[in-house]
DNA sequence: AATTAATTATTGTAAAACGATAATTTCTTT
DNA sequence: AAAGAAATTATCGTTTTACAATAATTAATT
């Protein structure tokens, strides 16, 4: 699944508890653990969005796309 | 809605038929349209995954978060 | 050892991505 | 101006799945 969900990445450099981003996103900590781990298979963009305002980023710094090959 | 999909600027850049995306994609044109303009509430990865194939690029050159102040 | 934080698991539901199709509109090209 | 191609809009239906809610388990911290 070449599309890559680093958010743990990106929460790893800020220093921000799952907790607290969970908190202010309005998820549950149980669905933003999945998310994190890129073990969801979509996202919706109210909820990206949020992430993005809370952490400062884009949705770039959390998605990635990595070809298979090269 | 601070998610701003910009799939049309990088079709546009790369001179690329929505019909020629859809194919590939597979996916209709008519629900291409509708991402094409941001008109959809979420995407799944696999659809993500695909779209950065064909036109070469990554997530971030089609999403962007857009704050509303500043 | 306690407390806190994070992950995993289960079940349920509502939202919406997407299909299929067709009609309408816009854009090209002759 | 016609014709054709491309894109948008509209309906309706289906299936997927993001999410909630909750609880239990497993890390981390302190």
């Amino acid at each position: 699944m070449p599309i890559r969900v680093r958010l743990n990445v990106v929460l790893a450099e800020r220093n921000v508890k799952s907790k607290d981003l969970a908190e202010y996103v309005g998820i549950t900590e149980a669905n933003l653990s999945l998310l994190k781990q890129g073990k969801v298979k979509g996202i919706r963009f109210d909820t990206l969005e949020r992430i993005c305002d809370y952490l400062d980023c884009q949705p770039g710094d959390l998605l990635r796309f990595e070809r298979l090959s090269e």
